[in-house]
RNA sequence: UGCGCGGUAGGGCAGUGGUAGCCCGCCUGGCUCAUAACCAGGAGGUCGUCGGUUCAAAUCCGACCUGCGCAACCA
């Protein structure tokens, strides 16, 4: 029946007491070119984003802001929706936790943990910091020569008790290491994965899985004074997306998830709340939890107070889409922390898009042009250096799928742009402007070839920049049903003879206006 | 404090036992088809420090210095 092979790719679901920072814009970028690579290579894909709008965090902003939790999530869930399309992410669905489906699935998840004899009630005491909003250890406080007791930050706390009910998450802890030690890439990168292991080795408490001090949340099935933990509520959305509980949704045989792509910060809730959560619910556990690093500007943590805090919007107007898209993904190696600067992004967009790729096109298409009447070259017979190149090119979406399978898209984006760069070298090397006059067979072949290469070398780029490439294409006149992994090779060469458009610079040079203009 | 990761050319990084590499930037030359782009060559490094193993160490071992991450309710 299932002709097709699947893949179900997730970022994590922001929370929107805020608005999108680049940190949001990275994890959705990455997330996307990882979906369109596997739509590329013949996947149905079902990519999920969305917003977590729960918990007492949004209703202190709202307040604030002098709302109600639930427009203040209307307006900004709006802007996260906006950005995903500014940034050109091709989600298939954007969840929100307040929708109804996601009351329906996250009551049923906690009703089958409920019945499978690990949520129970009782009490929740320690040492909290309203400031913080945090409980602490006792070893966290300190009692300070005015007698008054302070958290770690210096905020005094008070002993508080409330009624809670709990997750026996300490009857996972072996379960747990038993998956990460059977499925190593369970967790990844490694880093994460060895502070995982040593964590949940270190012991499992119990987890405090519901409040009764705020309602903005989803009441626990039977004790409406509850409301579940935000972590219980957010992490089901994830199923809640594929219709569960209900088996016959059209998105059903999506789950399990093949990644879910978060940041670094919050691997320990994917990868030890959410399986023990599914454990005990008895549904299929989800094959990867990847965390990727985070974005500094200039080495320096984004922050308010720092005045370095940068709006996506801003910046993929201001350097364009595909290039910001091709930056990020390119410049910082996936899964670990990356840096960013105006001068960084610069240097990608003229090097490698401009001078390297752009001007490729351009100065191969125009001689087709200009000199043979824009029509694809029929090439001659093949020299040793034609068919290195070819195949080199052919040899990318293999070589594509290899880094791919471990979410190494900065490997993936050098790939290809190692054979961008054999192509200037062959192309210099083959000089068509002299052949042009001297050698006419050679000239075509040598036009042809380089046709073929950049068609390649679009093909897998569009997984990145879908727009630039698929012009690229457009430029070779290769059909919308012509661009899959698939069509890289001998078996759907470029035809001869085809008219082709009037080649246009596709990545044009980044030129600094004004130094007062400068973005980063 | 415990555990983990890193410290290699001006900047960013690869290299895990056998003549120090890549990208950007810089200098020189070539070419002129092209988006002042492309190609070739060059300058530039005591591979964090000290000690050990080895015929041979950036690469293995030990100590130390230094930056960072994790150490339960924090999206």
């Amino acid at each position: 029946m299932a002709d097709k092979k699947t893949f179900y790719i997730t970022t994590a679901i922001s929370y929107p007491n805020g608005t999108p920072h680049i940190g949001h814009a990275y994890e959705l970028i990455a997330t996307d070119a990882i979906a369109r690579f596997k739509r590329l290579d013949g996947y149905e894909v079902f990519f999920l984003t969305g917003t977590d709008e729960h918990g007492q965090k949004m209703l202190q902003t709202a307040a604030r802001e002098g709302m109600t939790a639930r427009e203040l999530a209307d307006r900004n869930a709006a802007v996260f929706r906006r950005m995903g399309q500014a940034l050109d992410a091709s989600n298939d669905d954007f969840i929100r936790t307040t929708e109804p489906r996601h009351h329906a699935a996250s009551q049923e998840i906690w009703r089958r943990m409920e019945a499978n004899g690990d949520i129970y009630l009782d009490s929740y005491a320690g040492w909290y910091s309203v400031r913080d909003e945090a409980f602490f250890a006792e070893n966290e406080t300190t009692v300070g020569g005015d007698g008054v007791r302070r958290g770690p930050t210096g905020a005094p706390v008070e002993w508080l008790e409330e009624e809670s009910y709990f997750f026996r998450l300490s009857a996972y802890q072996d379960r747990l290491l038993a998956l990460y030690e059977s499925q190593p890439t369970f967790i990844q990168p490694d880093e994460r994965r060895n502070e995982i292991m040593s964590f949940v080795r270190s012991g499992l408490k119990d987890l405090s899985v519901s409040r009764t001090a705020f309602d903005w949340g989803i009441p626990v099935p039977g004790n409406p004074k509850h409301v579940m933990y935000v972590w219980v509520d957010a992490l089901t959305n994830y199923v809640t997306a594929t219709g569960y509980p209900d088996t016959t949704q059209p998105r059903a045989h999506f789950w399990p998830a093949d990644v879910h792509i978060i940041g670094k910060d919050i691997v320990r809730f994917h990868t030890v709340y959410w399986p023990a959560f599914l454990m005990s619910a008895g549904y299929p556990l989800p094959r990867q939890v990847f965390g990727h690093g985070f974005l500094f500007n200039r080495g320096e943590k984004m922050s308010k107070s720092v005045g370095n805090v940068i709006d996506p919007f801003t910046l993929a107007d201001h350097y364009g889409v595909d290039q910001l898209r091709y930056f990020f993904l390119r410049e910082v190696p996936f899964g670990q922390d990356g840096n960013y600067s105006h001068e960084a992004i610069v240097a990608r967009i003229n090097a490698d898009l401009a001078n390297d790729l752009g001007n490729l096109a351009q100065r191969s298409l125009s001689m087709v042009a200009k000199n043979l009447e824009g029509r694809v070259p029929a090439p001659g017979a093949l020299s040793e250096a034609d068919a290195t190149i070819l195949a080199a090119a052919d040899a990318l979406p293999q070589k594509a799928r290899a880094a791919m399978e471990g979410l190494a898209l900065h490997t993936m984006l050098a790939e290809v742009w190692k054979v961008v760069a054999d192509a200037n070298r062959y192309f210099a090397g083959e000089e068509p402007w002299v052949k042009r006059k001297t050698d006419p067979e050679r000239f075509g072949t040598v036009l042809y070839v380089t046709a073929e290469v950049i068609r390649a070398v679009a093909i897998v780029a569009q997984a990145v920049m879908p727009t630039s490439a698929g012009k690229f294409l457009d430029l070779l006149g290769v059909p919308a049903d012509q661009r899959m992994l698939e069509h890289v090779g001998a078996a759907h060469r470029l035809a001869a003879g085809a008219m082709l458009p009037a080649p246009q610079p596709v990545f044009p040079r980044y030129v600094e206006a004004e130094k007062s203009e400068a973005t980063a």
